[in-house]
Order: structure tokens, then C-alpha cells, then sequence
DNA sequence: GCGGGCGATTGCAACGTTGTAGACTCCCGA
DNA sequence: TCGGGAGTCTACAACGTTGCAATCGCCCGC
């Protein structure tokens, strides 16, 4: 029933091998026999066994997305990025999901079908930086995100620091100083948390406006509901303030929720600034001021670099790619 | 470097057949060789080698997902599902975008890539009801979607009749009269758009409420800025209405985002239901009524469909399988 | 005691492809 | 005329796995 080079090579009347020469664009090869093995190949429809070529060649074609979850819309909108840019480089792309759980993303790096993978994504978002030195990558990785560094990888991130400490000082430039961090985790020194307070620190401090515990608020594992859950107790606290650098975009909704819930205005009694700008920080209401992270720079970077290493470059130095960000500005600033 | 049965062969002392005989779960495998074998397999940290598997066996294990695009809500939410369900029977998936483009779609289909998938799930909404006859899935295919019937493969899809009819009749229910369908298209019959505007004319003529043309209207492609631009237009052009039934969750929010720019209440002047349930609905100001279709069981259906077909019941007659709908009501109807 | 059957294990071949090495032809320059 | 190189094509083996059929030993029942 399938075509296999077997029949092509029959009906062209050449070799096995030659077949497989034209399909491989080998160079050496008569016009004649070009012809007569391609029309042979369409007639047939023939199309190559993808198992027999991996097993032969020592290459799948295909590599391995690991993110937390698809129902984060960053991440969603981020394996819509690097399907594109994997397309490009005629590599099909299968997804794993990990729930953000360090024993699953270490499930998922031990598990068989990783070795369907020429190379992987890993957006690490359970293991840390503790990890770094344990971990075993199955095969060729490149790594997303903030929570592991120098773990023996190419590594592609965002400017956090930078990042957040612009988007604190945006806010401060609207006059705003009771700035809340949602989204801070307490204990976490690197990580995207860790360096998006960092940068918020930074701001304050450049400005000369005191640090407040009491503004920094965990709000963990930063969906929705625990924005808007982490803005309603530090109303029902009672602690004032009148602008907020949620951590992220999903945060800032639910924040942006709560807030009007109290019938607090956005921006007049709070302004709010978000991280990730997903495709819905434009239709929000208000329309939500946000950072963009450069997602099609990092997915675009990151598959070149897998590539490149799935391509040989094993002696290459690891590379750590920093994409460049940008501030969107919209309603929920006063833009 | 990589280890094979050959190794572990080696070192358990037995045969390769008898190392992939315990692996494969083989029953008449003596204990003390079973646990030797297990041994040699755990200290030399063996996996299987895929490819070769697939190329003996003709199954690779994986399962293509086609869709528009991850950026789609509705269609990050579902790959989510289908990856969950997926992993339950053991198989990878990986994610082709089409855009939802017609030419596109054929190409995935005749796509290479396509063949390193036992059998696809194909989100149809490019191709319609005339390429059913004509199109050639490349491998075991279940349908989802509203695009295509009777294309000789499984099929999983929604009530969107019923849906539809019921989301009108609870906005009917609240005294609205004049309802918008936002998303419909003219010329379609079939299609989710064609289905779920039945649904509306049903819930309407049952209710005994005239049929407006003015209050049917095209929002392709059913983005939120579609939603938002087709409201703004219904509102310069002045026509009244007091309720809107979106075609999908997506197209609700950008209407109500361009009604809180008219200064128009939601519920109080207008009551607004969505079709999706996508998450971000419980969280959206006003929250959305919403239609869910039933995304778990279409995932899960689809997925088990899928893997029978696969695992061998190649006789059985197709299946067309509606998953169950419910209304999810929200502030938006003034829940 | 013997034949039959079953449990346990194995060798062989094959899946479809590509890397290696080599065969063959033709042409050019010495 | 002949050697050598470039161009074209091919045979063979191998990638790691599993299906098939066979082998071997043991126990059971007659």
C-alpha cells in the first residue's frame, strides 16, 4: 500500500540508491535520471518513511516544546511562535505539557518520548537554579526562561531586570509611588519573580521612593483568580496604593477585576502595568499597558540555535541570548 | 554512546528478543529473567529507540493535531485537553497551524511531516462541505469541527443547533427582543456559523420574535477586534438592541469592550452570551455567559476514537459523536 | 515410560532508508 | 596511446527493533 523507494526505483528503472540521491539533492546526478526519478515519484506519490530515515540518519525531524501549560495564553502564544520559526527550518514540533511541576518537567525529560526529539524547548518552570547542576537533558536543549542558568545549554531569556525596572519607572513617571509587585515570591532570587522584583527595586530605589513589604504581595501560580484574590486582601487590608506592576498579564487582569469589583477606576485610582503582552492585553478594559518580552525574537532564536546544534555546532561555546523588550502602552496608564 | 537491547542483552545474560520481550510486557517470562533484565535496563539507563520501533512496528506513537492557531483561545484550550487525553493512551502529539486557511490545510494534509503520525486530528475550518468527496487524509483521521461531514472518518463535533437555540432562548428569557448574531455568515449553511445562526432562528420563530436582518451580522474572522468593529458599526448606523449572542467567546469580549467604550451597560442595556467557556470568561469585567461545548469530551472522544482506530478497528463503521453543551451563566446575563 | 503440550527462550529475517566504497564511462592532457 | 580524474550510478551493509517460527526442557496424564 505505501510507496517505498523499492517501487519508485522499479518504475524509474534505476537504483534504490540513486532514488534516494535525487530525493536528497545530491548533486551528481544526469538531467535524464533527475526526470525520470521525479516523475516516478509523483506518479507514485511517494513519500519518505520518516522511521526508516530517523533510524538510518540518527534524526526525527521533530523537536520537543515543554511549557507549563497551553491554557496560559503566553505560552500558547509562544509555541504558536516557535511553530512558525520551526517550520522555517522544516522541523515539526510536539508539545509536552508539565503543569510548571518540577517532578513532572523531570517526568518529561526522562520519558521515552523525548527521544522522539532531535532537540528540545524546555521552558523550565518547576526545577531551579539548584537543579542546574543534576539535571540531565535526554538530548540537545535549549533552554527558556529564568529559573536555571549555566546548566551546560544554550539558553535564550528576557531582559527581567531591565524589563520590570523600566515598567516601575513608567509608572513612577505617572506620578505614582505606593507601587504594588504582584506576583513576588518571597524566597525566590532568581527566577522570573526574583528578577522582575529586582528590577522593581531598582526603580524605586533610583527614584528614592522606600521599599514596602507590605506592597509586595505573593500571588502564586499567577493566574487569573489569584489577582484578583491578592488585590482584594490588601484592600480589605486596607493598604493604599494607587498603581500596580502585576507580574504578569493574566495577574493584571484579575487585578484590573477586583479593582473594578471595589469601583476603583483604572488609571484614575490605580494604574497598572502588565508582563508578557498576550493578544488580550489589547482588548482588555481598560486596554492594558504591558511589556512585551520580544516572544517571536526568543522562539525565532531558540529553534536557530537548536538547529544549529542538531545541524553539528557541538563545539560551539553555549550561547545565553537576551531578546530585547519593549513597553506598550495603553489605557490602564493613561496612554 | 546510546545503549540498545544489545547491551542490555549483553549484560543480563539473555537474548535480545527476550530483553524486548520484557520490555513489550511479553507474559511467559520467567520472574528471575524478568527482574535480570529489568536490572540490566535500569543500570545502563536503556530507552528505546523509536524510529527503529516505528519502522518495524509501522506505528511511531504520536499523533498530529491540526489546527487554525494557538493564538485562538479555544484552540489552545483544546490542544491542552487533547494533550492530557493523549498522554492517558501513551502517545505524543505535535501541533500544525493552518491558519484555517483552505490552501493551507491541504498542504499540511499532504505534508511529509504528516506521516510521522499514526493518525491525525483535523480541526477543519478551511476546507468545506465540497472537498469532502475529494480530500485524501494521508492517515487515520477523526474530524472535529462543523466544516465537513460524511468525509469517511470519525467525526466529533458540538450541538451547535441546540447550543445556540438555547443561548438564545435564555437571553430571551431575560426579556431581550432584540438580539444581535454577531459572527454569522451570510453564505454559510453548514460551518459553525451556518449551524449556530439555525439555532437562533429556531429559539427566535419558537418565541415568536421577528427575524431582523440588520441584526445578523458577518464578523470574520471572529477576533476580538472583529467583535468590537462590527458592534461600533451597529451602533453608528444606530441600529437598537438590547442583547448580543457572539459566535464565540472571543468575538463577546471585543463587543463588550466597544459597548463600554459607548457608555452602554452590560447587562443592564445590553445582556451578552458567548459560545466557548474559554477561561478567560470567569474572568473578564462583566464576567461572560458562556456556551460550553463540551471541550473535555470532545478532547477525550476524539483522542479515543482515534487511538481505536489506530489499534485496529479499521471495519467498524464511522462515528459521528455530539459532545453534551451547558449554558454557563455569568454577570454578563446578570447572573 | 512416553507422548503431548505448555512455558520459556532464542535465531533469523525484515521494516525502509542512507553511508561507504567502489564500478563504470567518458573525456582530457601528456 | 594511455593514465587519471570527474561524473554518474550502484551494491552492500547497517541503523535498532519486533514478528515469526522454532527449539529446548519440563511436567502432566495415560
Amino acid at each position: 500500500m505505501t510507496v517505498t523507494l523499492r517501487e519508485v526505483a522499479a518504475a524509474a528503472g534505476v537504483s534504490i540508491k540513486t532514488v534516494s540521491n535525487v530525493i536528497n539533492g545530491y548533486a551528481h546526478i544526469s538531467a535524464r535520471t533527475r526526470e525520470a526519478v521525479e516523475k516516478a515519484v509523483a506518479d507514485l506519490g511517494y513519500q519518505p518513511n520518516l522511521s526508516a530515515r530517523g533510524l538510518r540518519s540518527g534524526r526525527t525531524g521533530a523537536i520537543g516544546l515543554v511549557i507549563p501549560d497551553l491554557k496560559n495564553p503566553y505560552f500558547a502564544e509562544l509555541a504558536g511562535s516557535v511553530m512558525r520559526a520551526a517550520s522555517q527550518h522544516g522541523l515539526a514540533v510536539f508539545v509536552e505539557q508539565t503543569g510548571g511541576d518540577r517532578a513532572q518537567e523531570l517526568a518529561v525529560l526522562a520519558s521515552p518520548r523525548m527521544r522522539m526529539a532531535d532537540g528540545i524547548l524546555f521552558s523550565v518552570t518547576g526545577l531551579d537554579q539548584a537543579d542546574a547542576a543534576t539535571v540531565a537533558f535526554p538530548v540537545t536543549t535549549v533552554l527558556l526562561g529564568e529559573r536555571i542558568f549555566g546548566a551546560g545549554a544554550d539558553h535564550v531569556t528576557m531582559k527581567n531586570v531591565e524589563a520590570a525596572r523600566a515598567a516601575t519607572e513608567h509608572l513612577i513617571e505617572l506620578g505614582r509611588s505606593r507601587i504594588v509587585a504582584l506576583g513576588a515570591r518571597p524566597h525566590e532570587v532568581s527566577g522570573s519573580a526574583g528578577l522582575r522584583l529586582r528590577g522593581y527595586r531598582e526603580a524605586l530605589e533610583a527614584a528614592g521612593i522606600p521599599f514596602r513589604d507590605e506592597l509586595v504581595v505573593d500571588a502564586t501560580p499567577w493566574h487569573r483568580a489569584d489577582g484578583a484574590r491578592a488585590v482584594r486582601e490588601l484592600l480589605a487590608a486596607g493598604t493604599g496604593f494607587d498603581a500596580v506592576f502585576a507580574f504578569n498579564d493574566t495577574l493584571a487582569f484579575g487585578a484590573m477585576r477586583a479593582l473594578g469589583d471595589a469601583g476603583l477606576g483604572v488609571p484614575r485610582d490605580v494604574a497598572i502595568i502588565g508582563f508578557d503582552d498576550v493578544d488580550e492585553a489589547r482588548y482588555s478594559m481598560p486596554a492594558l499597558t504591558s511589556i512585551d518580552p520580544g516572544r517571536d525574537e526568543i522562539a525565532e532564536t531558540a529553534v536557530r540555535l537548536l538547529a544549529a546544534r542538531i545541524g553539528g555546532d557541538s563545539t560551539e561555546p553555549f550561547v545565553l541570548h537576551e531578546a530585547a523588550f519593549r513597553i506598550v502602552t495603553r489605557e490602564s496608564t493613561g496612554g
